[in-house]
RNA sequence: GGGAGCUUAGCUCAGCUGGGAGAGCGUCUGCCUUACAAGCAGAGGGUCAUAGGUUCGAGCCCUAUAGUUCCCACCA
């Protein structure tokens, strides 16, 4: 053996070490091979001003398990990184971080911003691909992309352009949200709307021919300065004269008719609406119907422009405040009352978005969202969860065009140019400097796009498109599964798939994996403002990788929250010592250059048994993996490894390790094999200790990253072996437990007399139940008679023990007493089935038979604990 | 207003196409048995939210109810 492993699973010791001998190796880099099948994942690129947070670590972790899965199951793997531009967020952050500076993006000019910006992401963009492979990510480093790249930007060059063409984007005069911090629209996706308390303020309008006054309510004071009409439901009884008379607009005195629109609800309120077309979608939509004035009353900061002068320069909420107060002093103030309503802001800076009428670019979205419902209802793309497609569908069927035009300078400049003299437009790739109409020079929009306009495209851009010549597009591409939260959805994963179907004429993938929240222990959002965040470094720090990334797996269903504590990861870490210990045991007993490559010919009854058990663990794990039942998968490998390995088959070995010879032989053979498969299968979940365990159990120089993953194979099925053995592990479970009940210490041992019709099994298991199950001395034979002891029944047999000093006849009666009431409802719950004429009619055959095996064995059970309760009295 | 999820042991959660309820943690009892006390061996603990229904058989399927979480829409 090359070395010994330390007593105590230390994995900062090894993890680093590991990593980067993957990464020398090129482990992690895809070769295109024809004789392979491809699959590859695209990673949900994170921003890159981000910091590594939970989120990350789940979503990183399972493309790692599926990934790492797929390389050893022998496919062509690609799992393409990158970072994401983020427009917004990141041109936030540098704002903020130039504010305190004292330097504000005018003083740097859109040159020196753009320089600025770059600066700023070679400094932080690494730091976030660094953090990734602290998990353990194999991601293919050398194909790492980012959505500001020259490939990615003319994609989303090329991709403008040709929807251009195709009258899927246009320009548009339209109302969109605005957030007055961020200054720039935001698409309705990433408005979030939020419960606020407010107040419901009526006010009178007054005729302007004094006959009179219509009352109104409104939640937003303010914006009465844009009010531009007043309108009523065509169908009003109570305001059919008021219709086409004029009012005068309080503290304005603008004139502004009364308009009928079924818009408004009759119900509500007292039935009127102040329609101000400048500030609330739906009175722009009224307003265009009726040919109402625009009236814009507030800056690109939610200030009230200088056309009011009595609140010019105040914001939206001191000058509702002052407009209040003036109504009521000019007693156009009815009433108050409190009001709570829903509150658009924005998804970033939570600000109270305003909506806010300009001239946008959009992506008609309906000729898109078709062959995107098609797709999965098809099934060309399929969610896992199923559930999730309910929402996708939802989102498309009622989509609206999509805004993409930011007003901010960090991203893809929208390529479209402009000749102030003729007025003339030119949407194209190449930059254009003079008008092909008149010859002036042109001007580029100054616009960037909506960050997702790229990242819609990343499951190809990052591939070579729009270059169809690229071998990995022609190789890669579609690729097979993408791993998202559910939060991300809307934003993205819609998307990409109808960038992909217009595009590539093709999906971008098979199947979505969705995966939920990591929340706090107490089921919280882990939130920077909440300051309830758990560092995964830290906890990479403290418990290693493999036991972060174990966590995030276990008990954890797809699509599934789940609740972060530091318990379940020291269970993790708990079960990789539980490994490493194992292999430390193997290796401690191992002769010098011991070679396990193939099994024995000379199995035991446990090596079959543990051969067998190890194998139906094999198809498990497989079956799950490949429907994405990470966490059943996990559990399996959990339990196989703890319960049947460790607690059972290691301790079979030891009486047979040190009875030396061809037996310790057979036992270490099949120790070895058995731990190499199961360390194999491991692997994907927790790739460090597996690498580091396999480097020096080994020792050949070979990788287990790109070892072959372990298949269910027919030869290796042994189902009357694993009985039988099942049979000896029952009995050795039953006398322990009795002895446990009885309180006798592990340290007295005793006689065992075993009666059993199959003397062949349990002489099979004879050593073992001196060390397992506290004997000094076995016999097996039919029948036996042993007064003043205590009997253990099983299904197949039944063991004296000779401990008359601590026997109490009583208590001995009392504890048969009570097994015998256990077997005989037992043999009542079969029976009562075996006799429904239902079930026998109905259930499957293969059911009834084992119905019946069952009873048999209960039977024989109970008679064997009559026998007892006679030799008793 | 529309939709989805959840409700299973004290806690956190699994439970695949319906066939005698599981894990981890915690609790209780014994054990330092030279791989592991980050451990070993035992034990206790659940009318699977409630009420109906389908079925030979329901934690699982159907209907309703309650509680809870989330998503979408957004009526001034």
């Amino acid at each position: 053996m090359k070395k010994e492993l330390a007593k105590q699973y230390d994995p900062a010791a090894f993890e680093d070490r590991i990593y980067k001998f993957w990464e020398d190796g090129k482990f992690f880099h895809a070769e295109r091979d024809p004789q392979k099948t491809p699959y590859t994942i695209v990673i949900p690129p994170p921003n890159i001003t981000g910091q590594l947070h939970m989120g990350h670590a789940l979503d990183e972790t399972l493309q790692d398990i599926l990934i790492r899965y797929k390389r050893m199951s022998g496919f062509a793997t690609l799992w393409l990184p990158g970072t994401d531009h983020a427009a917004i967020a990141t041109e936030a952050k540098i704002v903020e971080a130039m504010r305190k500076e004292g330097i504000t993006k005018e003083d740097l000019g859109r040159e020196g911003f753009m320089k600025r910006a770059w600066e700023w992401k070679a400094q932080y963009g690494g730091r976030i691909v660094q953090q990734l492979k602290k998990l353990g990510s194999s991601c293919d480093w050398e194909r790492e992309r980012f959505t500001m790249d020259e490939g990615c930007s003319e994609a989303v060059k090329e991709v403008f352009v040709k929807y251009y063409n195709k009258g899927l984007i246009y320009r548009g005069e339209r109302m969109v949200n605005w957030c007055p911090k961020c200054r720039t629209t935001l698409s309705d996706a990433e408005v979030t709307f939020e419960e606020q308390a407010g107040h419901f303020w009526h006010l009178r309008y007054p005729f302007k021919d004094g006959s009179g006054y219509l009352e109104l309510a409104t939640t937003r004071p303010e914006t009465l300065l844009g009010d531009t009409a007043v309108a009523v439901n065509p169908d009003d009884e109570r305001y059919k004269d008021a219709v086409g008379k004029t009012l005068i607009l309080p503290l304005v005195g603008r004139e502004i008719p009364v308009v009928a629109d079924s818009y408004v609800d009759m119900e509500f309120g007292t039935g009127v609406v102040k329609i101000t077309p400048a500030h609330d979608p739906n009175d722009f939509e009224v307003g265009k119907r009726h040919g109402l004035a625009v009236i814009n009353v507030m800056t690109d900061d939610a200030k009230i422009t200088a056309d009011y002068p009595d609140y010019a320069g105040m914001d939206r909420y001191e000058a509702r405040k002052k407009i209040v107060a003036d109504l009521e002093a000019g007693g156009f103030l009815v009433r108050v009352e409190d009001h709570s309503h829903n509150v658009g802001t924005c998804y970033r800076c939570g600000t109270t978005v305003e909506p806010k009428v300009s001239t946008q670019w959009f992506v008609k979205m309906e000729p898109l969202a078709k062959p995107a419902i098609d797709a999965v209802k098809k099934g060309d793309t399929k969610f896992v969860p199923e559930r999730f497609d309910k929402i996708y569908f939802h989102w498309l069927e009622n989509i609206r065009d999509w805004c993409i035009s930011r007003q901010i300078w960090w991203g893809h400049r929208i390529p479209a140019f402009y000749c102030d003299d003729c007025g003339e437009m030119v949407v194209t790739k190449d930059p254009q400097a003079v008008c092909p109409k008149c010859g002036k020079p042109m001007r580029q929009d100054p616009d960037t796009l909506d960050t997702w306009f790229s990242s819609a495209l990343w499951p190809f851009s990052t591939l070579g498109w729009p270059n169809t010549d690229s071998e990995d597009l022609k190789y890669f591409y579609p690729t097979n599964t993408l791993v998202t939260g559910y939060d991300i959805i809307l934003f993205w994963v819609i998307r990409m798939m109808f960038s992909g179907l217009e595009n590539m004429g093709k999906v971008p993938f098979d199947t979505v994996l969705i995966h939920g929240l990591v929340r706090d222990a107490n089921g919280l959002k882990m939130s920077k403002s909440l300051g309830n965040g758990i560092d995964p470094l830290e906890i990479i720090a403290q418990y290693g990788a493999d036991a972060l990334r174990f966590m995030l797996v276990t008990g954890n269903a797809p699509g599934n929250d789940m609740r972060f504590t530091e318990e379940k990861v020291r269970a993790s870490r708990n079960f990789a010592n539980k490994v490493w210990n194992a292999a430390r045991f193997i290796m401690m007993n191992l002769p010098e250059g011991f070679k396990a490559d193939k099994l024995p010919e000379n199995m035991t009854a446990e090596d079959k048994w543990v051969v067998s058990k190890f194998n139906t663990l094999a198809k498990e794990v497989n079956q799950n993996l490949d429907a994405f039942e990470l966490g059943i998968a996990v559990q399996k490998l959990y339990d196989f490894i703890w319960d049947i390995y460790c607690d059972w088959y290691i301790e079979l070995t030891k009486p047979r390790i040190a009875a030396g010879g061809e037996t310790a032989e057979t036992a270490q053979t099949v120790l070895v094999w058995v731990m190499k498969g199961m360390l194999k299968l491991l692997h994907p979940f927790m790739p460090y200790i597996t690498e580091e365990i396999w480097q020096a159990l080994v020792g050949d120089g070979s990788a287990i990253i790109v070892s072959d993953f372990p298949v269910f194979d027919e030869a290796l099925c042994f189902a009357e072996d694993e009985a039988r053995f099942e049979k000896i592990i029952e009995a050795i479970r039953q006398i322990r437990a009795t002895r446990s009940n009885m309180n006798v210490l592990p340290s007295v041992k005793a006689k065992l007399y075993i009666e059993t019709a199959e003397p062949e099994v349990f002489e099979a298991g004879r050593m073992f139940f001196e060390r397992l199950a506290s004997s000094s001395e076995i016999e097996i034979a039919a029948s036996f008679d042993i007064p003043d002891s205590v009997t253990v029944v099983t299904s197949s047999a039944r063991i004296f023990i000779p401990l008359s000093d601590i026997v109490d006849t009583a208590k001995e009666l009392a504890r048969l007493n009570k097994e015998k009431k256990a077997a005989e409802k037992d043999i009542d719950f079969l029976s009562s089935k075996l006799n429904n004429q239902g079930f026998i009619a109905k259930a499957p055959a293969q059911l009834i038979e084992a119905q019946k095996e069952k009873l048999a064995k209960a039977q024989e059970k109970l008679a064997k604990i009559v026998a007892s309760i006679a030799a008793l009295k």
